[in-house]
Parts: C-alpha cells; sequence; structure tokens
DNA sequence: TGTCTTTAATTGTATATACAATATTTATAT
DNA sequence: ATATAAATATTGTATATACAATTAAAGACA
C-alpha cells in the first residue's frame, strides 16, 4: 500500500470509528458526572454500582455484571472498594460460592445525598447531547441485551 | 427521606441516567473493537490515538487530548506504550517544552494491517446501535467541540 | 538581566477496566 | 460414592483514565 493510500485509509477510520467518538463523549459525560460527585467522594461509575444493587435489593455480582456489561472481576474490586467506604454489605448465602450483597444504610444515604448532584449532570448532559440521544442509548442497551 | 421515596429515586436514577447507558454502551462497542485488533497485539485505545496521529501526521500531545478529549497525563502514559512498542516516535522540536511525535513505518503498518479488523468491529457495531446512532455521535462531538 | 508567570509535559497516586489463571463450591454422571 | 464438570467469585497482571503535584522551558516585565 502505497503512503497516500495509507494517508486515505488513515482519514477513513478517524473521521468515521464509532469507537473512537463513542469514547469521547464517553469521556466528557463521564466528566460531567464525576465533578458532580466529586464533593460526595463518590464517582460515577460507583454510583452506577450502587443505584444497580439499589434497584436489586438484593445482588449476586454476576447479576450486576449482566446489567452494568461488566466484567466480573471488576465489579469485584469496585465492591471492594465500596465495601471499604461502608455503602455495601455482603450478606451470607446458603450456596457457598456466592457472595450477595446489598446496600447499606450509608449507601442509601449517598444516593438521597447525591440525587441533586446527579440532576444537575444529568441536566448539563442533556443540554450537551440533544434530545434524541437518550432514546437511542435505550434503544442501544436495549438491543444489546437481547443479544446477549 | 422514606425507603420508599430512597427507592423511588433509585430507580429513577437507574432507569434514566444517561452516563449508566452511555458507559454500558462504551464497554460493550470497545470490547467488540478491542476483540477485533486483538490478534494484533492492539486495542482500540492505542488505534485511536494512532489514527489521529497520522491525521495530524507531526502531533504534540496537547493537540492529540483536545482532539480526543484525553487528560494530558492520560496520553502521556499511552504515548510511552506505544512508543515502546515502535509504533510513535518523538521528533525534536525548537521548543525545548514540546515533545511531538509522529508515526513510524511500524505505526502506519499497523493501521495498514488492522484495516480489516477495523471494518469488521466498525459493522458489527452499527448493527448492534442502529445506523442513527452513528449521525447522533457526530453531533454530539461536533457540540461537545464547540463548547470547549 | 533577573524574577515572575505561563505553558507543556511528566510523575505520583488512585480508580476503572478486562483477560487469564486460580480457588472454592456445587452439580452431574457413572 | 467418587471423579469430573460447571458455576461463582477472587487474584495476578496489564492497560486506561484522571487529578494533583512537579519539572522544565519559554515568555513577560520591571
Amino acid at each position: 500500500m502505497t503512503n497516500s493510500q495509507i494517508d486515505d485509509l488513515t482519514n477513513t477510520i478517524a473521521s468515521e470509528c464509532i469507537a473512537v467518538r463513542l469514547r469521547i463523549v464517553n469521556r466528557v459525560v463521564s466528566k460531567i458526572y464525576d465533578d458532580a460527585f466529586r464533593p460526595l467522594g463518590a464517582k460515577i461509575s460507583q454510583m452506577n454500582i450502587l443505584v444497580a444493587v439499589g434497584k436489586m435489593g438484593i445482588a449476586r455480582p454476576a447479576d450486576v455484571c449482566q446489567v452494568l456489561h461488566l466484567d466480573v472481576s471488576t465489579l469485584s474490586r469496585n465492591v471492594e472498594r465500596m465495601k471499604a467506604r461502608g455503602w455495601l454489605e455482603v450478606i451470607p448465602d446458603e450456596d457457598g460460592r456466592a457472595q450477595p450483597f446489598r446496600l447499606t444504610s450509608a449507601g442509601k444515604k449517598l444516593i438521597e445525598q447525591a440525587a441533586p448532584a446527579w440532576k444537575k449532570a444529568q441536566k448539563q448532559s442533556q443540554e450537551l447531547l440533544g434530545v434524541a440521544i437518550s432514546g437511542q442509548l435505550n434503544q442501544a442497551v436495549k438491543r444489546i441485551d437481547e443479544l446477549t
């Protein structure tokens, strides 16, 4: 391949690649939420897990991972930190392999305290991305869940 | 706030949060590209930088960061690894602070070799996310660039 | 010219992420 | 009942990411 052909290919990838742009938007939006939650000592990654667990009540790692499409090893480390901060607690289970956990009262309190920051970040993200994006993301996740 | 009110709040955040869904899609799509590039020993994060630099020709870290909305410290470590792999090389500059770099011939070759994998991952992502998403992402990045 | 400020990048530290390997427990098959 | 397989989670390792602090160089200015 000639140098000019490689240039063409490079420009095509740079300008059309879905992953490049998705990752840019992800970084920018994650930063909006991280900035909003910083005074509370929490990050969007942790709030994601917190509300997923809150919704489930009693959550097994594998179930949380299925919902959030996280690797189990990733969740394991995140939960470790969140237990250390007192937001999650492991509860016993008949199955000796399982390590189900749930929100502590501190975890619930954190969600409550974080609500204004979340609303602010959510509004800011909607304004940045436009109204259509929310539905698109819903559809995308729905499709992802169907195919998994 | 009562327990039931916290439950409502939790469910609202879990089901409406833009960041949760954006981050899910980001993980799933990044994995599609990472899987495609794995035989080449590269990751989507690195290919992003590679094509951005390729498009620029001679790239200063701060410029790459502006395009990709990456923190300079993040880029610094990534470039370090990519130099070690022989894909990027630093070139001298009059300004002693600057550390501009460019693709090596091995870097160009990698782009060339990665093209089929990229096309496959790109197609798979388009099918997964639907045709509308690409335009949405374009718009979003455009908006982000305008406001920065 | 010498100090002060600004700019550019790296380094220290912490979290996030995933793959591979491992440990432990439960389920299955013979 | 025992050996094997499957399921569940953790641990080892590497990369990605960002904030804070630092280093180094250039620019501004008195």
